[in-house]
DNA sequence: GCCCTGCTGACAGAATACTGTCAGCATCGA
DNA sequence: TCGATGCTGACAGTATTCTGTCAGCAGGGC
């Protein structure tokens, strides 16, 4: 086996067991400890964050999970411009997350670029509501993502409040504000709801399989509004 | 020298030269032609875009002056969802680089990140005329940054027509709409215009100086609305 | 047609890297 | 204190890579 692929496969093994002794990789590799050791100080020379504990053994740290990208200056410009957009109007979590990819961004691209990249006066002005209604979206995302029922107040325009359980589908940025599509427990049907007029806002344990009745596609289906791209109101949605 | 270092100079060389044939590079590097030919050929192996052309010499691709980012699975997601939102209501080929990213993006995850990363439905419906509202901003972004004046007609609610010279100093989203700030040198005076409401749109040669009281920090002095950030409509706009 | 250049294969000697063994020190947790 | 583990240095034999030379083919520009 080459070395190139010795390394290679060493971060694989870290990658998967998190954790691992200089003899356990040794014995995996096929080869000695001390060769091990030599491997483990040339990928950390190469930037791989391995982190060796005395008494304990090695540890791949988390982010490491994802091979490095390499973007030309307009793919760059692109992304950049849509941080902002989502500095401006995503959830808090994520306007973080795509803070600290734009300061690795910034960290490399030479002078050269930096102007018509960043110093470009490009703007997406957020507006006095914008954290607010970005409020619930963070949490919401993980709950699709999880496909979790969540619970939570809402209080409609007119003052109406109501307690639901529902099982978030999908989520919508209209421009100016959120909207959450989903099937709605109380009312068995599909709804949508705005995340800045939720309270208490519970991702519960109970999770639901996606496939039996309640679906994006269905509400995708019953909203020709939706389908047809040119609605900037909100069928169904509980206001 | 060691290889890997040789490689490096090798790369950063066509970096700065554009252009070099063999024989070149091999007496800059102090190896012999066949070894710069092996060189190149390992490059490539390892995703180097190098080119060479039989009578002409090696040539860098474009897009290779950056070196390779690293982001977190966190980061990636906020760099997806801005790329809809560019996709949604950014100009054309801003739109086109994200594309090419976010396939950059999807080739290298792993399927586990892939559920919670693009498959979350996460959506920010274009409307129908967004296509039109974003037709000549990216024209408007060259401009800027390159800052050139710009000629175009343009045509208010009202149905009033008029051909201005104006020097762009800024883009701004509005959740639905783009205004492009300017120093219009028809009214000798700032003014916002709407990109969509523009027709023969022309980048002049003519550039002119931002330091020389018509400047984007002015422009937002007298906008108190825009400093407070809460407004959605824009004094000064030619509607 | 001619020159310049990229590109490939083969080969052999030189240079380099790789590896295991041994020996010892440092640090962490029990 | 003790054991487990990380970590470092030295050394020598082996394996691998690297390199230049030579020879030849192919494609682009003049």
């Amino acid at each position: 086996m080459r070395r190139a692929d010795r390394l290679f496969q060493l971060v694989q093994t870290l990658r998967t067991r998190r954790f691992a002794t200089g003899q356990q990789l040794a014995t995996t590799l096929g080869v000695s400890k001390r060769t091990v050791y030599r491997d483990v100080a040339d990928l950390v020379g190469s930037g791989v964050p391995i982190r060796g504990e005395a008494g304990v053994g090695y540890q791949l740290e988390r982010g490491f999970e994802l091979p490095p990208l390499r973007f030309t200056s307009e793919e760059l410009e692109g992304l950049a411009l849509g941080a902002r957009f989502v500095s401006a109007w995503g959830d808090p979590e994520l306007a973080a997350a795509v803070g600290t990819a734009m300061t690795k961004i910034e960290a490399v691209i030479p002078d050269a670029l930096r102007r018509a990249l960043l110093d470009t006066p490009l703007f997406t002005p957020g507006f006095e509501r914008a954290a607010e209604m970005a409020a619930n979206v963070g949490v919401l995302r993980r709950a699709i993502a999880e496909r979790r029922v969540i619970h939570f107040g809402y209080t409609r325009g007119d003052g109406q409040r109501s307690q639901r359980d529902v099982r978030p589908l999908g989520l919508y940025f209209w421009g100016r504000s959120w909207t959450v599509a989903a099937w709605c427990e109380l009312r068995a049907d599909y709804r949508s709801f705005r995340p800045d007029m939720m309270d208490e806002l519970v991702v519960l344990d109970r999770t639901f399989d996606p496939g039996e009745g309640y679906n994006l596609d269905q509400f995708i289906e019953g909203a020709e509004w939706l389908r047809e791209g040119r609605g900037t109101r909100t069928p169904g949605l509980e206001r």
